[in-house]
RNA sequence: GCCCGAGUGGCGGAAUGGUAGACGCAAAGGACUUAAAAUCCUUCGGGAGCAAUCCCGUGCCGGUUCGAGUCCGGCCUCGGGCACCA
């Protein structure tokens, strides 16, 4: 028997066994209920990092647990393939292509993380760059551009005028190009939307429908979505056929505007400025914020700037001449682009006309106090009654809403209105390695959809990755000029490529039925398998790639596609990991590899200390002696298991009920360490403590070796033996089964099922009660276990050292816990 | 800035509103060994005490409660997201 246990042996041997026995194949169908356990694919970046090793040990955890649980348990990993990186590497190295060097980095990852020994169907993998996969990526996009979710219009790209390229925002730094720092410009360009916008209201309230999502998931979904309720008001502009709608959420405050804001780049600007003097101070202010971001614009740090356009609009409600302003706080894209401003009772309206001294007028009047418009500090938000306002004096604010609604949709100058903050989701993408938009541009015909038979739109190969100034796409004339399938003339295609976000939106479909040429999945086994019972994944998806999947569900279950209303059921998301307080990254040279932990120690140990050393929604800090630890207790049950080899084969195991002496104790705590671990892993997904419980198992077999042998039931040691063994099969798939085939039992570990306690063998006759006085701890007491509230109160009471602290006080009140505490109240 | 989290020993962390610090790491002392490694045993939040034991202690300030690490309000610090990284 070798004192370490040799994982450099059994972990590939093991592997290689459950690859053959095909361990992880799941059949649609058949008696056990399904259980779909997914985890967020990768990109293919080249290697695995901890957060990967993070990901896919949860995953498979929880997999492994519910197929020991008698479910039918699908399992399924690839590659989310297509994206910005493979195409920097072509451009750097210039002879790699970014397909060789996707599916290389495949390679290596597959071995990863077969190495890691992870319970997956390989025989499903998929890769979204692979034609037989973007194919139904593409016609997944004509699928929402036929039902009208799809359209064009010019939106806003970053653009590097030194390198000729469009630039993600990742790639602009403080304003300039990662590569050549030159300052960015904006460039506007006719892009792809997906209206999701339509499915706002359902994004939103479907959220109700999801108890297995963490609440911070969907919190910040629902702000992301932002629902307001207000209305749309449009002024007149004076001396000028022109109107100007705003939204506001504050109809109630419509008598209290003293002037009027738009987005400096609003079209609206032009026709306001034009031949007037301060129009090129206006027209710079446009340019300026067009190169800031929406965050840099809004945070109030940031000062705000805004320029007189030298109009009037004209407040419907009381024909007052307000000023235009143009200022960079108001964002094009969020409501009309424009507001009318109330200072008195909006902070960021308050400061702005405080530093421009325009007029301020309150027009909602708490209860109690006078607001002075020349003395106050800041904007008044709260509730109170309409002062100023004509007919409406006298209205609290709160009704103000609903009446001044009703008064301008009689009056035809507005109406109430929903508005949202997500905006439409932008598709298009200049860029090289991504599904091809399948769209021909016909001058006879327009804009024609490529028919399904002609799917995929293939992606060529040979292309260069010179920057020209256009996407890769543009400059191959074999891919661009085509023929029109409508009416046979000649036609160009669209040269964008999709969001990566499309492909990763419906993976989760494909599994099902990967191989499917006809369709994107056959329905029947999406109807089987869906919706994904747990998804593990990185907290930074809690927004755009959740509320993705979610989009393209809902419309897929309108399309009769799929049955299922949210793709995803149960919902963990998993914390970053650390090394020394940071994320690693190379920049900070604090990057652990994988591989080096799966060299040192095995894939055992590692996937252990990773469980262990954190509950999974926590951030982990990296410890290279955590690691240590959890090496020596493998080897603690190696050394434990390995020499009872076969001799506990033929063994009676217990009787169900209480035992005696030191063998009850034995199989009391084996017992209590099924329940717990069940509950941790099952309920909670408190890994770590569940991996907490199977350490004092083990410590607690080890005390019990020491107990002279004629007193030792071996019966319980065999349970306590298998238990252990079956309850960290999970945790560490290799070390277990090698371990039960050396303890003489036939098969798989993980075709056991999972055990379950036995209640009685854990009860307890007596319990240590705790006696408090007053919140204080004065006496600890036996009591009978489960003794009802009463029943300690008269226990606790009737002692005599009790007796005497509480002797000539007034018993107030005397509250009990059963098992735990009795406290007494005296005065 | 806005939205969402998290702060507990030397460290990672544990604790349905009920004995704070399970489990693990590190450290110190000891056993075994010619020696080292490995392994095993003991101690291990701070303070007082010969001891039984007592007092203090969960980022800060306040509140609710017989009782708060846990619930509520206000701060501070750190982390994630902010729409073309995925």
């Amino acid at each position: 028997m070798k004192e370490r246990y040799d994982f450099k042996t059994i972990e590939p041997k093991w592997q290689a066994r459950w690859a053959e026995q095909n361990l992880y194949t799941a059949p649609d169908g058949g008696g056990k209920p399904k259980y779909y356990c997914l985890e967020m694919f990768p990109y293919p970046s080249g290697k695995l990092h901890m957060g990967h090793v993070r990901n896919y040990s949860i995953g498979d955890v929880v997999a492994r647990y519910k197929a020991m649980q008698g479910f039918n348990v699908l399992h399924p990993m690839g590659w989310d393939a297509f994206g910005l990186p493979a195409e920097n590497a072509a451009i750097k190295y210039g002879a790699v292509h970014p397909a060789q060097w996707t599916y290389e980095n495949i390679a290596a990852m597959r071995e990863q993380l077969k190495q890691l020994g992870i319970s997956y169907d390989w025989d499903r993998e998929v890769a979204t760059c692979h034609p037989g996969y973007y194919q139904w990526t593409q016609w997944l996009f004509l699928l929402l551009y036929k039902r009208g979710l799809a359209y064009k219009k010019k939106a806003a790209v970053n653009w590097c005028p030194s390198c000729a390229t469009v630039l993600a925002n990742e790639q602009v730094k403080d304003g300039g190009c990662e590569r050549c720092k030159t300052a960015v410009e904006k460039r506007e360009l006719e892009q792809w939307f997906l209206k999701i916008t339509a499915y706002a209201d359902r994004l939103l309230k479907d959220l109700d429908k999801l108890p297995g999502w963490p609440d911070k998931v969907k919190i910040m979904q629902d702000n992301w979505i932002g629902r307001s309720e207000g209305a749309e008001i449009t002024f007149t502009i004076d001396g000028l056929e022109e109107s100007m709608t705003v939204f506001t959420t504050r109809p109630d405050t419509l008598f209290g505007v003293t002037y009027m804001a738009l987005a400096p780049e609003h079209p609206l600007v032009e026709k306001l400025i034009a031949g007037k003097p301060q129009a090129a101070a206006v027209r710079a202010l446009a340019l300026s914020v067009r190169g800031q971001s929406d965050l840099a614009r809004t945070a109030t740090e940031t000062e705000k700037i805004g320029l007189f356009t030298g109009a009037y609009g004209i407040n419907p409600v009381n024909g007052e001449k307000v000023p235009i302003m143009a200022a960079n706080y108001v964002l094009m894209e969020y409501g009309t682009g424009a507001v009318m401003a109330v200072p008195a009772h909006d902070q960021r309206d308050f400061e702005f006309a405080r530093k421009y001294d325009l007029p301020m007028r309150v027009v909602i009047q708490p209860a109690g106090a006078e607001l002075n418009p020349d003395t106050m500090t800041e904007a008044y938000v709260g509730a109170g009654l309409m002062v100023n306002s004509g007919s409406f004096n006298g209205m609290p604010d709160s009704e103000g809403i609903a009446a001044v609604i009703r008064y301008l949709e009689e009056k035809g100058w507005g109406r109430g209105l929903v508005n949202y903050r997500l905006r439409d989701w932008l598709i298009s993408r200049q860029r090289y390695w991504g599904a091809p938009i399948p769209i021909i541009y016909c001058e006879q015909c327009g804009i024609v959809p490529v028919p399904d038979a002609d799917l995929p739109v293939m992606l060529p190969m040979d292309v260069a990755f010179t920057p020209t100034g256009r996407s890769p796409l543009e400059d191959q004339a074999g891919f661009v000029n085509t023929v029109c399938p409508a009416c046979g003339g000649p036609a160009r295609r669209e040269t964008d490529t999709m969001d990566t976000f499309m492909c990763s939106s419906w993976y989760y479909y494909r599994y099902t039925s990967p191989r499917d040429t006809e369709q994107p999945w056959d329905p029947a086994s999406v109807r089987y398998w869906l919706p994904v019972d747990q998804y593990i994944g990185g907290v930074e998806h809690a927004i755009l790639h959740l509320l993705y999947s979610r989009f393209f569900t809902k419309v897929l279950c309108d399309a009769g596609l799929v049955a299922n209303e949210e793709p995803f059921t149960n919902l963990l998301t998993q914390g970053m990991v650390l090394k020394d307080g940071s994320k690693m990254s190379k920049s900070k040279g604090n990057v652990v590899s994988p591989e080096d932990i799966v060299a040192a120690y095995g894939a055992d140990t590692a996937r252990l200390f990773i469980l262990f050393a954190a509950p999974p929604e926590r951030d982990l800090e990296w410890s290279d002696q955590g690691v240590e630890g959890c090496y020596r207790f493998l080897n603690r049950v190696w050394r434990l298991v390995a020499p009872l080899s076969d001799s506990l084969a033929g063994l009676p195991l217990p009787a169900s009920g209480k035992m005696p002496g030191v063998n009850g104790e034995m199989r009391r705590m084996t017992h209590v360490v099924i329940k717990r671990v069940t509950e941790d892993v099952g309920n909670r997904f408190n890994f770590n403590t569940a991996v907490s419980a199977i350490m004092e198992l083990l410590n607690a077999m080890y005390q019990y070796k020491e107990v002279p042998e004629l007193d030792r039931d071996p019966g319980v040691l065999k349970e306590a033996v298998e238990t252990l063994l079956v309850l960290l099969a999970p945790f560490a798939p290799h070390i277990t089964e090698e371990l039960w085939s050396l303890t003489g039992h036939g098969g798989s570990v993980h075709r056991m099922p999972w055990p379950l306690y036995d209640p009685e063998a854990i009860q307890e006759d007596e319990v240590t009660i705790v006696v408090q006085i007053n919140g204080k701890v004065r006496e600890r007491l036996l009591a009978p276990a489960g003794a009802k509230p009463d029943e300690l109160q008269e226990l606790a009471l009737g002692q005599e050292a009790i007796k005497l602290l509480i002797a000539g006080k007034q018993v107030v009140k005397v509250i009990s816990v059963p098992d735990k505490l009795v406290n007494i109240v005296v005065k």
